[in-house]
DNA sequence: CACAAATAGAACCAATACAGTACTGATTAG
DNA sequence: CTAATCAGTACTGTATTGGTTCTATTTGTG
């Protein structure tokens, strides 16, 4: 229901990546190749994520990126904060909401900063760290009830 | 940098309205007087609502839509899911992701349904009845620091 | 020094999804 | 019967996305 663009998508893939290579700066076209991604697309991520400040680059022969800060201290919203701008569930989440002519008549315009408090809060709470383990140590109250009402039921929304 | 579409947003709009309008049936036609939205689109939104069994509509003259149950057992997530359809962050938060071809190449896809699980229990954790008051009774840890750095940088994502 | 391997950055394009409209039909109160 | 109101489908212009291409610029290596 909610969606993030496969921008962002791609984009915790490779940084999952670039946590599991620790230290070793990975090039945009190894990456590329690693995990079957289009080169182009890769490039373009990484050098978004680079100018965010979370990760080095290296230029020349042999170069290539690598974290800028421990897996541990960055998290899904740094990420996806990272490529797809700040945080705004809606338009009028903004504090000049010019261009929100019905504001006066809107009474929920001040309730989303709780909604979008709590979908940053949700994302900052998942470290890179714990997204590059393949097993889940902390399952974060799965109910299995719930998890199939929520993954299971078809992908992109209709 | 996660955006629901502008459909959601008026559902949650227009949901407030007939919370507050407790009981009472509102026409399509009044809610979109009263919150200066299209028609159309008003309509077109109840409908998905009603069909999604959030709310109870009546047909013919002297008609409208209540809500099918109390603002209290209404969330975030059920109204945006009634109108995005189940959550679903990525296409490969499904239980077949056929369609992903990289799967065998992609170790975070188990996460996904964590980040997602995450934005539920946020979204669900919102009752109508809580976005339909004006003044927020449970200010749900904000820091006012951390409110510009959310809600204050402009909207849209770039 | 020259070359090759990389990143940096901008501009560009096609496909899709979104926001909104229009129209036609069904139901029901008065 | 008639007007008000919901139901459903189909359509359209525009914006966004996903992805490509091309041209610098930097830097290690022979």
């Amino acid at each position: 229901m909610i969606r993030i663009t496969r921008e962002a998508d791609y984009g915790i893939v490779l940084m999952t990546c670039l946590a599991r290579a620790d230290g070793q700066p990975c090039s945009a076209a190894a990456l590329a190749r690693q995990r079957r991604l289009p080169l182009p697309m890769v490039s373009k991520i990484l050098k978004a994520l680079a100018r965010a400040g979370l990760l080095n680059s290296q230029r020349g022969a042999q170069g290539g990126y690598h974290l800028a800060r421990p897996a541990v201290h960055i998290s899904a919203a740094d990420i996806i904060g990272a490529l797809e701008g700040p945080l705004a569930i809606t338009e009028c989440s903004t504090d000049m909401h010019d261009g929100c002519s019905r504001q006066d008549h809107c009474e929920v315009s001040s309730h989303w900063p709780r909604i979008n408090q709590a979908i940053y809060t949700a994302l900052q709470s998942i470290s890179l760290e714990e997204m590059s383990h393949p097993d889940s140590p902390r399952p974060l109250h799965f109910h299995s009830s719930q998890r199939t009402a929520i993954a299971g039921i078809a992908g992109r929304p209709v």
